[in-house]
DNA sequence: GACTACATACCGACCAGTCGGTATAGTTGT
DNA sequence: ACAACTATACCGACTGGTCGGTATGTAGTC
């Protein structure tokens, strides 16, 4: 069904234009990440996003086609492009360090700085579960996220391997592979997230940087045989 | 303000009813963990649940004062009940054995056969993070939980440490303690069943109980010395 | 005067909660 | 045993309000 090619070109252009600081669309945006999160989707009415940016219901309409494109354009545009951020400066780890500590302090820091972006993360989630087309770009988003956290792991493995002669993963029958392992630590984050929500004081700063530091302990003193 | 003293009268009497199997109230909780866990919380309508389970608005009315009351009855009776079994059952392992395996697989059968409760459970926290109120109630459940499971904890490194002769918790800089293992491994196994929802594949039944036991294995070494 | 970037008025759908009515079960007086 | 009365458990029409989306108006710009 081409629904709305009159649309799509308008906001193509829109697109082109809507980039500058300022403007109305970023305006609405930025109304929208703070309503969203705050009331939750359905909680939130177009009227209340348009009025907290000083605009109209009209605004918000010239510059979305509809609730949803707005809500997945702050997906696009907020949440994931501040994940990706993220992933990629952990991916580089600041020259021949150990890198759970960075890990666990950038994530951190954003989770203290964004709380919405966590709580928005978090409805996308839900609602990923129900709706089939967002589910199929949260896993993509998801597959991204945890192939570059298994390369990190495999690259780190190798390292470890040179280092100490001995390789981690594949060797015992109990070992876990990286996908496995990247799987794992991404829950871990999103659950510790998820609870520092509605519990901040039980979820500290370095928490998941030492849980994670634990599990990779786990796995040296399996391939050390030390276990 | 004391709003519903009439109400509350006629819901002791229901309660103390209610629980007949097949009655109304029964037939309507059960439908309505299908429809909320089907189409979330404010998708869905009282008149949906009433359908559902063959039954008119009135039958949801009489039984429960709202909407909202009909959802808290619904996690009270369905959701929480089963949580607290399922830690409960953990809280007394088997006869002298690890327990990570059989929390791992009781953890994974409720997950497997009972997606709809960890889609409320989902809904739920979702919710706990706006409402006060609901968030009140939804730590207590937590703090319960993760105080449990911190006792697990440190009657297994107690049992441990008598027998390697080393106590893992507590010693070195960066150890962590039970609370905050146990915090970590809620938050593991949330975030877990969470990704499972959306990607079942990359879950495996084991998952969890290896990176429990590889998190434990990492304490171990500390423990011992050897990393 | 045509196009842009909105504002405003409006429509139809939906929905939580209310309320009068009602069929059935239970209680009481005779 | 039977009528009179009452409480229980539900039905379904209705209300007031909200909200997504649309249609139309309008000030500024080229």
């Amino acid at each position: 069904m081409p629904t709305t090619t009159k649309l799509d070109n308008r906001r193509a252009k829109v697109k082109a234009k809507g980039a500058e600081l300022g403007s109305s669309r970023e305006r609405l945006l930025d109304a929208a990440v703070r309503v969203f999160a705050r009331d939750g989707y359905s909680g939130t009415s177009i009227d209340r996003i348009a009025a907290e940016a000083g605009l109209s219901k009209g605004a918000v309409y010239w510059n979305f086609a509809s609730k949803e494109e707005l809500f997945f354009a702050l997906l696009d545009e907020r949440v994931d492009r501040r994940i990706r951020a993220l992933f990629d400066q952990t991916e580089e780890p600041p020259p021949g360090q150990a890198s759970e500590g960075q890990v666990s302090a950038g994530l951190s820091a954003v989770l203290e700085q964004e709380r919405e972006l966590v709580v928005l993360f978090h409805e996308y989630s839900a609602m990923a579960v129900r709706d089939p087309r967002l589910r199929e770009r949260y896993v993509e988003r998801n597959v991204m996220l945890r192939d570059g956290l298994a390369r990190a792991f495999e690259a780190r493995v190798e390292a470890f391997g040179a280092a100490g002669g001995v390789e981690a993963l594949g060797e015992r029958p109990s070992a876990v592979d990286a996908q496995e392992l990247a799987t794992a630590v991404i829950a871990l984050a999103d659950g510790l997230s998820i609870e520092r929500l509605t519990e901040p004081e039980v979820v500290s700063e370095e928490l998941f940087g030492e849980i994670l530091s634990l599990i990779l302990d786990g796995l040296a003193a399996r391939a050390k045989g030390c276990i």
